[in-house]
Order: structure tokens, then C-alpha cells, then sequence
DNA sequence: AATGAATGAGGCTTCATTCAT
DNA sequence: AATGAATGAAGCCTCATTCAT
């Protein structure tokens, strides 16, 4: 494989793996078996490397739910499978998941801020999904945007609280999951009141 | 004493505002206007700083989330009253709701893991209030310990979400938090099929 | 003697010996028999080494020159003994004043430019001494400012031909010193035209 | 061939304008359009590219100062055009002049110091001019050889002031420089004392 | 209770140069 | 004639920590 993609792989791993302040250009090197000037070849400096590692992962996480969404065809089952496509994606790809959402923009002064608004493309995908659902009238949504974040919001912070090892150990993650989504996408439906 | 919290203080500031790879030891110092040897007559070294940080943090959270639990006697209303605490504690201490939430295990190699499980203590609270309504027949809680923990992990990512700075700028934030709200509990609520 | 005295005269020397880019950090450490580290206990950065080594120098020149002028009357004789000590002042102390006048203003893109100006003081002395030459009528000076200059740059010239090792061998220093100087000073004596 | 000036052009504006320390291989191919390997095609090492660059502004002084003598027969006016042409080809080619004599030789250790000596020419031909103007008795030269190192000495000493921008700025250049001229001239010209 | 002095390790980055192509 | 890949050395600087006072 080439050796700029390899760079891109050990800085992944340690970024996740120790933590932003350990992911080092030298320490990149010592891993990827070669010269910490090496990288230099393929990065202009660390933001650089920084700033493809997070496009890419950015990138990864969209192909991955436009490629699960609208299998079915149900609205409600789509919103449905919209979750737990990105839950599942998540928790499959924590590295890239990680990389997206908990590299803090106070860490990297240097980054240009639009691109981190380049992940939108993936909330705009959600509120693609929940505004056809809504045209269907069984979801009880008043604004599409607002509440595609809102499903966003607490999808992120499912997964967050599994990514960061913070679930109760008690707790089995499928159990946690499911009950998670049953509990979220029943905040969305319309509640049929009793005539 | 006083120097003591000063430090605190700083340090909380640093991490928040610029960053775990900012909060230094001579910044910190700098920052109190002491020398970095005389942080370390009160903290052993930079892990112990940050591990009083954290508890400090958890602890402020825990009181602030009992003393506006249980005024109102309504279930519900009072579920969405700690929702509404636990969003506005955050927000309006974004320092220590940081600390706890935003500072990977990962940064810190040496930090005993155990501690962070401190933060218990704070879903027990959330698990109570929600067995408390459960026992109202008004809420659909199976299981009150899971049930706990994804309406956490529901609130931590609308604040998560803010905190980060990630909102759409196109959304005001109280929009945002009360549709969250509303979503979030209502997919609490039992639904009341039609006979 | 202290260390930052220290740190200054191995700079001096290097910067002096073995020209500019060769006074790093490191190389000045390594020559003081000191950690690089402990030349940021007295210097904030490199630039901030390098002013104090400029300012030291002018500061040095400066009081030389006051010291040496004035001891005789005689206009004509006063001025010869300004440009006799100024030249000795350089030959004896060839890294303060090469530091002064050596250091190109690109070398260094940080350097405050108005502190390079201080060296101006230095041409006052000069022109006063002029002036006071002047209202004997004894020199043929329209504008002491700038026959002020007029009289540096030639010393100037003089004193750096030699410091850089570019006088001819077949020259004896001395003797090259003395006809510079007679040079320069018929060069400014009013030309007493035959009645 | 081409390509070869380029390099050595390019190099000779980076060291001008930015200074040594800036003069880098690669900053050189970057702005050539290059490659860093390809300057080695037409270059030894660094040291020979400076070399070269050292020897070809050496010349064009040279032939600038032949091209410019020698239109006068009155020996004075002679030496005053001699000493206009030096300063005059020096500031109108700043990247030369600083080149030959600008660049300390401690910058470069492994350049071999005779070469430095081939601006000897350029001293003997104003040793020539003046040696002429010596026999026709109007100038009060005892050696013409230590009589042109003082002429030249002091040529440079007024080119170095303007060149290193250290000429006071209420001070106009061209009254600076004709000055200048007046007062070196007139330190050459035999002082006829009143019979 | 507080500090100044000191340091080894490591941070990011640029350097001149070589080698195979 | 030209280059891409690679590197060891070194550049400036900041880090957490220790020790003597």
C-alpha cells in the first residue's frame, strides 16, 4: 500500500487510540516505519494531515448512510433504519466516527472552520429523510432542519456514550441500543390521540 | 487555599477555552501569576490536577441536578424538569461540563479509570426520577437503569452538540433545546393506542 | 561569572567567528556548557538573544568614543582623535562592533527596527564634534548632518575592510590606518586657496 | 544554460533580499520552478552555487569599472569619475556588490578564501587610475597601492551605509553621496600651501 | 509556602544531500 | 536532463518535572 496511506492509518489509530496530544509527527513516523521528514512528502505540515484524516472520515460516514437509506420504503421505517445505519456505522468505524466529532476545532487553531461545516452534507441527508416522512403526516415534525439536528443530537450522543466507554457495564450495548431508538424514533411519530 | 483554587481555576479555563494540548503546567503557572514549581505543592503532578478538576466538576453537576429535582410533583413535569436542569447546568457551566464529558480517558494514560466511573452517581439520580414516573404507569420504562441511560445520552448530545459548537447557525439554540426536549420526552411517554 | 553573561559572550564569539547561521541555540548551549533549554531562562527566543547582544554593543561603542573625545582643544586635533579612537575602539573590539554593523536587518525579520536606530547616537556624537570643529572655521562643513555621515561611512569603510580580511597582505594595517585617516581627514580641512 | 542562470539568479534575489539563512536549496528550486535534485546537475553543493555567484558579480564590477574609466584625461577628474562609477554600479546592482562583499567568509567554511582574493583586480585598477593621476603631481600620494585600499575603502564604507539602509533618513541619498565624493576627493588632492 | 535554576525529552519543521529511476 | 522518494541532522522552542534554597 502507499506510504501516504499508511501515514493516514497509523495517525488514524493513534489519534484515536491515545488521544490528540499523542498523535505526533515523530511518533506518526516511528509507526509507519519511516523518517519523520517523510511525511512531509505528502503533508505540508500536521494540519494538513489532520485536516485529510477528518475529510476523509467525513467522507466515509456519508457514502456509508446514502448507501443504507431508502431501502425501505415506509417512512417510519426508513427514519428507523436511518439510526441505527448510523449507529452501526459508528461503532464500526469508531476510528473515523472519532476522528469526525471529538477532535476539538480549540485543538487545531490552524484549521480552516468551513470545513468542519463540510459534515452538514450528512445532517442535511437525515433531514432529507425525515422531511418525505414527514410529508406522509405520521411524523410530528413542525420544522425539518430543526429536528433533523435534533435526531442528530441524540443519535451522537448514543453513540458517544458507548465510543467514550461510559455505559454502565451492567448495561448490554444491544439492549442500550435498541431501547435507545425505540425511545427516539417514538419521540418523532405523532401520538394518535384517542378520538 | 486561595492558591490552590486559583490554579484550579486557570487550569479549568485553559482546558475549556484552548485545549487539553494548551493547559500546561507554565501556562497554568503563567496564567495565576505563581511559578509552575509551586503548583506542585498542591497538586502531586498534572494528572493529579486534572483528576481534582474532574471530581470537582462531578460533583458541582450532582448538586446542581438535586437541588432542582423533586419541586414539582408530576412525573412527567418532573422529568422534564431534570432534562431541563441537566441542558441548562451545561450550558451555563460549559467549564466543567467539559471537563467531565470532553476529556477522553485517553489523554491521560495514568489516570485511574475508576474515578471517572464517579459520574455515576449522576445517572442513579437521573435512574431515580425515572422510576419514580415509571411507577406512575405514565411512563413506557422497562427497564429504569437502561431507560436512565439512553435519556442521558439523549440530553448529553443536544449539549454536546452546542458545546461543540456544531448547531447550524441557522437554528437558535432555545429553538433547538425545546424541540429536543420535546422529543425526548414524548418518546418517553406511553402512547395511548386507540381502544 | 553568571551565566547569561555567559551565554552572551559565546554568542558573541559565534556569531562573530563563524558567522550567523551558525549561532543556534543548540551551538550556543553546547559552547556554554549548558542545556539549550536554560538560554530560555534568560532570553525569551533567539531574537530576543540576538537584541541584547546588539544593544549591549552600541551601548559599549558609544561610551568608548564619549571617553576618548574632548581630551584635546584643538578642533582639527579633536576630530583625528575621534576618528582615531573610533577605529581603534572597532580593531580592539571587533565582535561588538561587527555585531552592530554586521548583522543584516533581513537576517533578522523580528527585530524591532527602530532599535537599530539607537546606533544613531553614535553619528550624533560624531556630528557635534563636527559642528563644534566647524564654528572655528577650521573645516569646510555645509551640513554637519551629513558630514557627520560623510565622516562615518569613511571610517566605517576603513574599519570594515580590515575586520572582513580584505586588505592586501603586502600592507602593513598600520601604516594603511594612518593614510586613511590623514585621508580623510584633509578631506574635510577648508583648503587654504593662495591669497 | 538557461536553467543554470535561472538557479543562479534566483539564488542571488534570495540572498539579497532575504539574507543568508533564507538562501536554501530548496526555497531556490521552489522558486526556479524545480526540482531540489536538479540544482546539483549544474552545482557541486551549495558552496560551489555561491561560488559561482561570488565569481560572476566579481566580474561584472570589474568590466562596469573598465567600462567607466579612462573617458577623462584630467587625472582629478579622473579619480572622481572612478569613484562615481564604483558607487554608482554598486547601487545599481545591490545584488552583486552585496554578494561580493556582503557575505562573510565565516559563513562559509569550506570556501576556498583565495578566490576572495580575485577582487583584488578591482583594487588594482583603481590603483592604476590614481598611480597615473600620482605623476602628473596633483594628487599627494606616497603609495599608490595603500592609497587605493584607503580610496576604496572608504567607496565601500559610503556604498555599505546606503546598501545596509543605515543612512539617517532625513539625509537625501545623491546630497549624501556628492558629499561624500567632495570630501573623499578632496582628502586626495594636494594641499597647496600659501607660498 | 514559594521559588529560581536546571534539564532531558520531545514538539513541529526545514535543511542539504543522496539514490534510483 | 530531470525528478520523486527518502533521510539524518539540526533548527527553534515548550514540556513536565526535580532539586536546592
Amino acid at each position: 500500500m502507499s506510504l501516504r496511506q499508511d501515514i493516514l492509518d497509523v495517525s488514524k489509530e493513534l489519534l484515536v487510540r491515545e488521544g490528540f496530544s499523542k498523535m505526533s509527527m515523530r511518533r506518526i513516523a516511528r509507526n509507519t516505519g519511516v523518517s519523520a521528514t517523510s511525511i512531509y512528502l505528502y503533508f505540508k505540515n500536521k494540519d494538513d494531515l489532520l485536516l485529510t484524516l477528518i475529510e476523509e472520515s467525513i467522507e466515509k460516514l456519508k457514502q456509508a448512510l446514502i448507501s443504507e437509506v431508502k431501502v425501505h420504503k415506509e417512512p417510519v421505517r426508513q427514519l428507523e433504519d436511518l439510526a441505527r445505519a448510523y449507529i452501526r456505522y459508528a461503532l464500526n468505524h469508531p476510528q473515523e466516527y472519532e476522528i469526525i466529532y471529538m477532535v476539538r476545532p480549540e485543538e487545531m487553531p490552524r484549521y480552516p472552520k468551513e470545513k468542519f461545516r463540510e459534515v452538514r452534507s450528512v445532517y442535511e441527508l437525515i433531514s432529507e429523510v425525515i422531511q418525505e416522512a414527514a410529508r406522509s403526516e405520521q411524523l410530528s415534525v413542525a420544522e425539518p432542519l430543526i429536528s433533523a439536528y435534533t435526531l442528530w443530537a441524540q443519535l451522537h450522543g448514543v453513540v458517544t456514550v458507548i465510543l467514550s466507554r461510559r455505559l454502565d457495564i451492567r448495561i448490554p450495548r444491544d439492549r442500550f441500543i435498541d431501547q435507545a431508538i425505540e425511545h427516539i424514533i417514538q419521540g418523532f411519530i405523532i401520538q394518535k390521540t384517542p378520538a
